[in-house]
DNA sequence: CGCGACGTTGATCGGAATCAAGGAGTGTGG
DNA sequence: CCACACTCCTTGATTCCGATCAACGTCGCG
């Protein structure tokens, strides 16, 4: 609608040039002249509120998005209403991908908390990268890592210990953290329980349990949705492993 | 290494125009003259055959491929050497995305059954569509369908009962045999029940009696690899719904 | 024919779902 | 400032589904 090409300094701080995520987002590798015209493309309006939706299912792909800070889960409503989260999309993580195949999205992205995000209207884009090989690549890249967390994903879901689950969720969260700067061991889960349990397939009560024990074991730290991984090793471990070996311990190792 | 300028009536005939699965591949929405460019590119070599890799852990990313026949599983090894099944490719669906993010394959693909190739190495491909717009389109729409599959195999591993997963399962094959031509209703399974349980994140022997029950029931017919599906829309029921209602019965319906 | 891979079926056991209750944190309004 | 309501999280008791162990059946093939 309202295509202001007026480049106020306000407008331009907040453009690709200067995001602390550059690096990881769709700009990665592409030179100056480049970047403008891909900022040309991007909206960026009013923050996103917790529970408010990027787009519903349904809805014709128009662009896609990503989160310069805050968080949001992506769903899919089962016929009979429940819900089940099929990702969770950190800054810097694209979101609105479902919607590539079949040109309408087949599911919800909510956001879980305020968020800032940039859209990026999808046609555009495509153009856009048709005309510069280094933001195709980057483009592919980033569709990649995409796909690659959807496997990690299925990685979590095809464990039949509730404990390894959650393990592999906690692993993964922390290594997402790394990558955008934030501490890998000390965050804030942005999500609730009960979405951790729709996520990982299993009851928010088992989630619940699963945290309790990471915390008698000494592996994590954990007091609410504060989370403080105090052994990163052993949470590796027991991702990977069958963390069988210890029938049951009260203190640290 | 043999890049064979030569172009005999044989191997025109084995190209893009002339395939079967054409309107779902890569070659959908092109035409004629754009057909040819990525026709060129386009390798076809031998069979591959049952038990044979396209790719291996680590290996870099070189091509994406495409079935024309047969079939193939892709698979993850954990550290403990046990597989994981990440999914299974019927004809016409890519292979080899998993490795867009990270510029090397993270898992396996293997052949299910003997199956005809094309391989389309990923620098020409990424290059031939960044100067045919329809073709770059069409390369988004393929990811993004076989994101909608990853999405899809979620839905089934997120399910907590075994009779939904494999309703699911079934489900989603049939749609995906209806898709290329064949039959949705009868067909012969590609892949073991391991590999099935493995892929539903089940025990194989979950697996065999899932079948059975639905044999029971009369959804469907089940001898070895052979499927018929006698009752679509109770399967479709049991797989979206809880199932729950009958509590057990001999016979048919 | 006999071997090996694959599939089915049965019996038992354990882990996670479920049901149920209570506690902790947050925000609102009296 | 506190009482209240609400959401979110934890913990306990019980039940049940699916993993596991084990044995047998079947098919394809040398």
């Amino acid at each position: 609608m309202s295509e202001a090409p007026v480049l106020d300094l306000a407008s331009l701080r907040r453009g690709c040039a200067f995001c602390s995520l550059q690096q990881l987002c769709l700009p990665a590798g592409i030179n100056a002249q480049e970047l403008q015209r891909l900022d040309e493309i991007v909206r960026r309006s009013r923050p996103v509120e917790r529970g408010e939706r990027l787009y519903r299912l349904g809805d014709p792909l128009t662009a896609v998005y990503v989160a310069r800070d805050g968080a949001f889960k992506t769903i899919s409503i089962s016929e009979e209403g429940e819900e089940q989260v099929l990702g969770f999309h950190l800054p810097g993580e694209l979101i609105g991908l479902d919607a590539l195949g079949a040109g309408a999205h087949r599911c919800e992205a909510v956001a879980l908390a305020t968020s800032n995000v940039c859209e990026v209207p999808f046609n555009q884009l495509a153009s856009v990268a048709a005309q510069l090989p280094s933001l195709q690549q980057q483009l592919l890249k980033v569709i990649g890592k995409s796909v690659d967390r959807d496997q990690d994903h299925l990685g979590m879901l095809v464990r039949r210990q509730a404990g390894e689950r959650i393990a592999l969720f906690l692993h993964g969260l922390s290594e997402r953290y790394r990558n955008i700067g934030h501490s890998p061991t000390q965050f804030k889960l942005p999500m609730s329980r009960e979405d951790i349990a729709r996520y990982l397939g299993l009851a928010l009560e088992t989630v619940s349990r699963g945290f309790t024990r990471l915390q008698e074991d000494g592996v994590i730290e954990v007091v609410g949705r504060r989370i403080d991984i105090r052994d990163i090793a052993e949470l590796d471990r027991l991702a990977h492993s069958a963390e069988n070996d210890e029938p049951r311990r009260r203190g640290r190792a």
